[in-house]
This record gives C-alpha cells, structure tokens and sequence, in this order.
DNA sequence: GTTTTGACGCTAC
DNA sequence: AGTAGCGCCAAAA
C-alpha cells in the first residue's frame, strides 16, 4: 500500500469520525473531503476492514442512495437510535441528515 | 502477469 | 422510485 493511499485512509477516519450525532455522510462525499473523489469504493473499504479504532461511528456513513450497508442491519438502528429518519424502503432521508462540512449556518440565510 | 471483486457514484431508461 | 450499464481504482485470487 502506497504511503498516499495510507494517508487517504486516515482521512478518512479523521472525517468519519467528525461526523456528528444524528448526521450521515456518503462514502463518496467522504472521498471527496479526502482529496480523492473517485475513490469512493476505497471508504467503504475502510469501514469494512474496520480499523484499531473501535470508536469510529462508521454507521453514520451510506452510500448516495442513502442506503445502509448491506448485510449490516444494525447500523439502521443504531441511526434511528440517533434520530435518524428512515423511509419504508430503507433508506435515509439525506435532505435532512446529510452533513455538510460547510457550516450550516453560512448555508441557511 | 491477468482476472475478478467490492459497505460506490453517476447517468440513462 | 427502482433497475441497468458504465466508470473508477486498488486489493485479493
């Protein structure tokens, strides 16, 4: 693994782990925040390998259909469990709970 | 070295 | 809304 690579990696934790309670974020948005757009598949990656730190709220973290992980039914749960609205068919209501690193406060006027 | 795969994204239908 | 196809890049086989 390239040292590069292994930087991206740890972005990506660092911005997962920011992410605050009751916000989701897209593995894509994540790879952007990260310096490497296309490598959205490689954030997931990460989450899957699940790194030494246990803490990391990776179930904030879906794709851009706000879909959860499959085969992984528990992260639902634990969004609910943090106010997190979910629609019938599974899937997030980004409108609301996707997190924008740009304070939100300069967004609304 | 080549082929398949994957916690994805976007566009098109 | 949901499905399908193509693109992307690195690891695993």
């Amino acid at each position: 693994m390239d040292e590069t690579l292994r930087e991206f990696f740890n972005d990506v934790y660092e911005i997962t782990r920011q992410i605050p309670r009751g916000k989701v974020l897209t593995y894509g948005r994540i790879a952007a925040l990260a310096g490497r757009p296309q490598h959205a598949r490689w954030v997931g990656r990460a989450m899957a390998q699940s790194p030494d730190d246990k803490t990391l709220p990776c179930h904030r973290v879906v794709n851009s259909a706000g879909q959860t992980a499959p085969g992984w039914t528990e992260q639902r749960t634990l969004l609910e469990n943090e106010g997190v609205t979910f629609r019938p068919n599974g899937h997030v209501d980004m409108k609301k709970h996707l997190w924008e690193i740009l304070s939100a406060d300069e967004v609304t006027s």
